[in-house]
DNA sequence: TCAAAAGTGTTCGGCTTACACCCATGT
DNA sequence: ACATGGGTGTAAGCCGAACACTTTTGA
């Protein structure tokens, strides 16, 4: 027999808020923080993510996520930019919220809740001062080892999520430079996804799509034929979305 | 000139954090809530959205999602599932989480960051007791008016979600009785999706899917030809993805 | 002249779409 | 007998997948 919905009585809910916003916080010893997942690529070879040693008893030794507490006075949404900009000097970086974790272990310190979201960037964005080499690191997805806290669990959803995306919206332009050839962003593709493409197809598709401009220049300093170089047209890209057009790959 | 990476000095971080837990709540004046979109559907009506009334200043009057305080020994993810129990006497519902909302002003109290998710039931599986009827409500997703706090918000991007996940998974189940006709199936999906779908076209797709299990059974008390009733077999579905077949709708 | 990658069309099969009539049941 | 939805097959078009050779450049 199935029971009878339960309301919380009128009375008690809002008191009980209202409790919690002055005092409940003692009690839940319990803090918001942010993990960015930063996905980086160089033209031609895997995609890595941005990692730093961690010192924290017991995942000394290990790496981590980029992360922080979120600032009392900030949406949510607002502080990976302030970390990308304050840690990285990263401005108008693409970012997306990918999801919430909240177990109760997951931070050795207490209940520390965090949102993660992961980002896009080309590698040589975000220069590495020597004296950090040992600290700060790109790391190949494929070869990033146990990292700490629940990082890994982070990782794999932000990269699964990003994969799905990638799929099915124009974003894979933001890890490659403004303009780029035909044969990096399929590979770019090939690598992210982790999947063969066919050249010919790769570009019919592209060019069906209608969402490329032809710069009009050529590779140079290359040892053999010059590819065009191509940008991304955002303008006409939302011109094929209003069309119905769908970006799919 | 692209700035260098900023770390944080190794130094500083630990201790910041440590500092939060002990103290850092009173400054910052948090609550960590989540919001639940119980989305319920009766066959052949709309896809509809439960909602209180909500009696906080200066929401008076107007109609909020079902949200509770995380308790500060419970798993985030285990939050909405404290809440069905609890509030609607249910078990054993499908929900996945959306999204995190955590805008400074979106709680007129003070500073509540709120996960959202979303929640598949059928209306029948929650009665709601009568002194309660005007405190609780089941609403057509077309008829939902303005709602408390970023409820609107929350909503709109937990339906995106829902039919976003509907076009991918066999999550639709859910929704239906264990029986159901292939015609109520269809309906959920036109229902949900808000599209039209062609009857042969539909059923040669599930019948292809081979995730539906013929119950044997025919539909009683309809005053025409009785409709075979099915079961979606679960075990069958997770054979067919083994094998490659991707569900999509 | 050689190496290396750029660039370019066509065919085939499968999936999606569109579409109309007879059947079983209750009144 | 009639009204109501249940149940079924076929043809056309589109899209994705497979596939190989010529061209241009630098060394």
């Amino acid at each position: 027999m199935p029971l009878s919905f339960k309301n919380i009585p009128p009375t008690k809910r809002p008191e009980n808020i209202n409790i919690s916003l002055s005092s409940i916080n003692e009690e839940y010893k319990c803090a918001m923080s942010v993990d960015c997942v930063i996905f980086g690529y160089d033209a031609e070879e895997e995609l890595k993510v941005l990692l730093l040693a961690c010192n924290m008893t017991p995942y000394d030794g290990l790496w981590s996520l980029l992360g922080d507490l979120i600032q009392p006075n900030e949406d949510l949404d607002h502080a990976p930019k302030r970390i990308f900009k304050e840690r990285a000097g990263l401005e108008n970086v693409y970012y997306e919220q990918v999801k919430t974790f909240g177990d109760i272990s997951r931070h050795p310190l207490g209940r520390v809740i965090s949102t993660a979201y992961y980002s896009l960037v080309q590698i040589s964005s975000i220069p590495i001062s020597s004296h950090l080499k040992d600290r700060v690191r790109w790391k190949s997805i494929s070869e990033v080892g146990q990292l700490a806290f629940d990082h890994n669990q982070i990782l794999d959803e932000s990269l699964q999520r990003l994969r799905q995306r990638l799929r099915e919206a124009p974003i894979g332009f933001d890890l490659l430079p403004d303009k780029f050839t035909l044969a990096q962003l399929q590979t770019l593709y090939e690598v992210v996804l982790d999947i063969e493409l066919d050249k010919r197809n790769f570009r019919r598709k592209l060019k069906s799509l209608d969402i490329l401009e032809d710069v009009g220049e050529y590779q140079k300093e290359v040892h053999h034929r010059p590819a065009r170089l191509f940008r991304f047209n955002k303008a006409r890209y939302r011109e094929q979305r209003q069309r119905g057009l769908k970006f799919e790959l």
